[in-house]
DNA sequence: GGGGGTGTCGAAAACGATTAAGTTCTTACA
DNA sequence: TGTAAGAACTTAATCGTTTTCGACACCCCC
């Protein structure tokens, strides 16, 4: 590898004038200046970040935060665009990205001494159990971090609109004529509590009544639950005329349970997902969905991190919510024509 | 920070001796060492990264490349889920996981490069153009690599079983008693012209004769092209009795195809899949695939890559095939009952 | 000509760890 | 008693950068 040392002998300077000509620091002659970079060029030297990160006490690099245990965190399309879009950003911006998990070898650490131990400026935080204690700790401590879809306080967090999201489809729904909707959700997070509390506020906002039994619990991700789900209530005596399902894939199992008891989508009933994933527009009928803008929301969380990591003196936490948009299918009757 | 120095003068002792301890290097009296071990504990210490592999010339750190531009690299569950296994296993053995790109901040620079800046032990190499230049000097560097799906020469690859998956396809639609297969195959790569070899292989030792109509061309994760292939098979005059597709993912086009035009599967069209991602265990009817088990890929790819690191006197250049097995689902009709 | 300013460059000390090569001191043995 | 071996520990160099102080030289101006 070639060195600052390997430079200096070259051009018959100090390694400190090579460090500075390369650094563009004012106090070097231009022609000096040209003159070293151009050897540097011709040697192909390539600064080496490690010592870089040693000195400098910042190694430009953020760690990510993923579940690890179910693995649902990365195969999720939401999150994998996200993690995507999130290291496009952040490598624009000059920083890698480096994966943060708990046992690290021989030793086990919790988030923030492996955070620590790998140097990272910052982190960004997904698709975990944010009640945990080590994500807690993270959190609280000095490293700048940058939660996904869930928000502490005094700490900067990018939220997918799941408020407006709700909301948007209930209008949409509602325009559509439908009085009688289901609503089969997700396992209690924070996000299931913003989509129920903006649910049943919407459908009071267009003086709908939502039986208790047209509020079914179920599984992200889970085709499995949300198919016994609606079943239980297509068994109800008085049937919804519309499900909205926890997301697109989950759909996938309130499709084959219709299918089987000889229900067609959307005539004899009307379906909405969530999430906008790539499946939800291929399906036949094409499912109508509410579109999280994952690219935007990896993109932000990126840029906020290192933006709160170079200028700590004037930062402030934020919370920025992503809105999304709806995305119309055939999957919602029209009951008024 | 709480470094060395810090616990030397808290113990009275000397930097090295403090490193020698928590190291368990065998020149320090135990009493010393337990009670080094012990305030180092109790004061928090945890080592820097970043000293340590610049003394030692190595990082503990390897890079991953996945194509960034389609994205479709994250986004397909196969990859998500050989990368999510080859972080488990990485971490498990004390490497952390970094993505490696083209450019990185204002400098831009090759893969190579980037490994290098960044210190990387290895690389493994995914889902990416292997024809690419810049993939090409990573791998003829002096860096070690593992390529995933593609074999280079003198270099540890770690590939899917493609030859035996198709095989086993076909010798199972052959038993069900199939004699007119169409295989609807992804864009021109190795894996593609192995699946394609090993279908022609395994038909014609069953005899089998494959009208050069039944092989259409369509894209990996793709259902629309998937369905223009579909359409085209069932307007031949002499259909074929089951169709094979790219991928699960690809299959929802045939199916809408299908399903438009009023044909039943399996019974009036059988069709199969590969990857066997959970989209195909729970679609109605559950889809035959084989799948790829990509857990071991990526667990497998981490072992080997550090395997070679850690002892690049005894390596020697492996390619590891990794076999699937068959999922059978309600996809193929048994013509002979 | 002396003082002050400015423009270039170099010496050397960090950053936090590892480790080769000493330095003690104890013990053992001829 | 002399010395050799070994155990336990220290000193100091090193990895590749960055950066703080100077050190000079040169010019300007009073």
């Amino acid at each position: 590898m070639v060195t600052l040392k390997d430079i200096s002998k070259e051009c018959g300077v100090s390694q400190a004038t090579v460090s500075k000509a390369l650094n563009g620091l004012p106090d070097i002659g231009e022609e000096t200046a040209n003159y070293i970079r151009s050897v540097a060029k011709r040697m192909g030297y390539l600064p080496n970040a490690t010592a870089r990160a040693l000195k400098l006490g910042s190694s430009h690099n953020i760690g990510i935060l993923f579940v690890d245990k179910t693995c649902s965190g990365l195969t999720h399309e939401y999150f994998a665009e996200i993690l995507n879009s999130l290291k496009v950003e952040a490598e624009r911006l000059g920083y890698d990205v480096t994966f943060i998990s708990k046992d690290i070898g021989k030793f086990s650490m919790d988030y923030y001494r492996h955070a620590k131990y790998r140097n990272c400026d910052g982190v960004v935080i997904a698709s975990v159990d944010f009640k945990d204690p080590d994500v807690v700790r993270l959190v609280e401590s000095e490293i700048p971090t940058v939660t996904l879809d869930y928000a502490f306080d005094s700490r900067t967090s990018v939220l997918s609109d799941n408020v407006g999201g709700m909301q948007e489809i209930v209008k949409h729904i509602y325009e559509k004529g439908h009085r009688r909707i289901a609503f089969i959700h997700g396992e209690d997070t924070s996000v299931t509590q913003k989509r129920l509390a903006s649910f049943f506020k919407a459908c009071a906002a267009f003086d709908m009544h939502v039986p208790e039994e047209y509020i079914r619990p179920a599984l992200y991700h889970d085709p499995r639950s949300s198919g016994l789900a609606t079943r239980e209530l297509l068994a109800l005596p008085e049937r919804p005329t519309c499900i909205l399902y926890p997301d697109d894939f989950s759909f996938v199992g309130g499709m084959n349970e219709l299918e089987q008891q000889g229900l067609s989508i959307p005539d004899d009933m009307s379906v909405v997902g969530y999430d906008g994933i790539l499946l939800s527009q291929v399906l036949r009928p094409k499912l109508t969905t509410f579109r999280q803008d994952a690219e935007t929301m990896g993109r932000k969380a990126a840029a906020l991190l290192i933006e709160q990591i170079e200028n700590p003196k004037s930062w402030l936490p934020q919370l920025v919510n992503v809105s999304g948009n709806l995305l119309e299918g055939d999957s919602v009757k029209d009951l008024k024509s």
